[in-house]
DNA sequence: AACCTTCATATTTTCGAAAATAAGGCTATA
DNA sequence: TATAGCCTTATTTTCGAAAATATGAAGGTT
């Protein structure tokens, strides 16, 4: 019953798994992500440990694995600290993405079956329900919409080959969404049309067009990483 | 005076360290690479706290970042496996590792300064000392010339601009060298041809000549994936 | 004053015992 | 015989105390 498939870098499965106390690996990115701890600050284990109610240890290999993914860097006998930002590496990663993400989506295109097909589907309307939404409403539930929104991309791309494409995008994605996160105060001008890109992006997946969901999905992601490097 | 720089992925500095105990980070990755453990092993700690003389936490924060390269994989409650291996993750990696490597070269081709020259010809040296030997000697030597190869081939791309970039060619590099391993046991045809490759990439690359030296990693990484595919 | 040494404090890192969980075997029941 | 439930064993996962290490301050020497 509980499937808790044996997992890629990045993969939010574990967090589904609900493996008893609530996954300090996950809340802690999310905490990073949305810049509650600036780049580089200190995470010292006497505050975290109370912050997450967890131990020392479990607390240690969470922020060993953040490393990993690259949220924060470690110096040996020095601890922790929030990796820092930049516009260059903002670029960076953005370029980075937009090359795994063209060919993962055109991969998809090819291999993806009806399961892939409906699963988007179902995905992309929770999605549109949040996007959908007022304003001010849609800003309380901004985390939830992060989440939407990761699960929709990936969807969009799960049917593609590749098992490292698909894990080199996803290390990528998480990067973006650091940075994407500058762009929740950006007026509500982009939010409005996130609506119908995403919509775009979806037809034209389902119409098997890989060409444009390929150019659609570039110009979505440059457009929001141009948006996020103007507010940095 | 210990320097013990901030790290990146699959970084191996540390091990220089000489931070008191043994990296058993780099003990385990060089096990698994040289197939001391089959794929799909079970790394029980039982075992492994013995081998390694460490404590369970410091090893499953170890199993944890091997984790996130890709070496093992891990199921909540059921521990840690040594990660499978397959053709066409060779196929896939080969192909990530060169499209990365030759973009690499490029930029440190275009930035690299008069450190990077001269650091590129003393790992090169150190490494032909190696690869001059013959057959019986090199073998005994095989593991030092794991080491080599990996830093002579980082030195190449070493001045290259992009952190990603570098650290993403890092992630596939390593990968690569747990199928390079299958090769050892190939015979001597292959050991010498290679000595007059990375002498032919040296000279490129300090000619300046990015097309060349694009080219022959190319050729050089292909022809070792082929080799391995066969003896797979 | 500049520099080195020493000591005290703060913080990280390691470790193994204890709790939590999974796997396998046994018996009872249909 | 097959199935379900329980018990026992094997293994993982968590946690905080203790060891190791770094930081900073005070005092002494050139």
């Amino acid at each position: 019953m509980t499937l808790e498939s044996s997992n890629l870098i990045g993969s939010r499965t574990s967090k589904a798994g609900a493996n008893g106390q609530r996954d300090v690996l996950t809340r802690l990115r999310t905490d990073i992500v949305s810049s509650v701890f600036e780049p580089e600050t200190r995470l010292k284990f006497a505050d975290m440990t109370k912050r997450y109610d967890v131990g020392i240890g479990t607390l240690r290999e969470a922020l060993s694995q953040l490393a990993s993914e690259g949220f924060v860097t470690v110096e040996a006998g020095k601890g922790f600290k929030v990796a820092p930002v930049s516009a260059s590496e903002l670029i960076e990663i953005t370029d980075h993405f937009i090359a795994f993400e063209k060919r993962a989506v055109r991969e998809a295109i090819a291999y993806g079956g009806e399961d892939w097909e409906t699963n988007i589907v179902a995905v992309h309307h929770r999605l549109s329900l949040i996007e959908g939404l007022p304003w001010e409403r849609r800003m309380e539930r901004h985390s939830e919409w992060v989440e939407r929104h990761r699960e929709f991309h990936e969807a969009i791309v799960s049917a593609c080959q590749g098992k490292w494409l698909f894990r080199l995008r996803s290390i990528m994605f998480d990067q973006l969404d650091r940075y994407r996160f500058v762009t929740k105060r950006a007026p509500d001008g982009l939010g409005g049309r996130k609506f119908e890109e995403h919509r775009d992006i979806m037809t034209a997946t389902l119409d098997r067009d890989a060409d444009l969901a390929s150019n659609l999905i570039e110009q979505h992601i440059r457009d929001t990483s141009e948006q996020a490097i103007k507010l940095l």
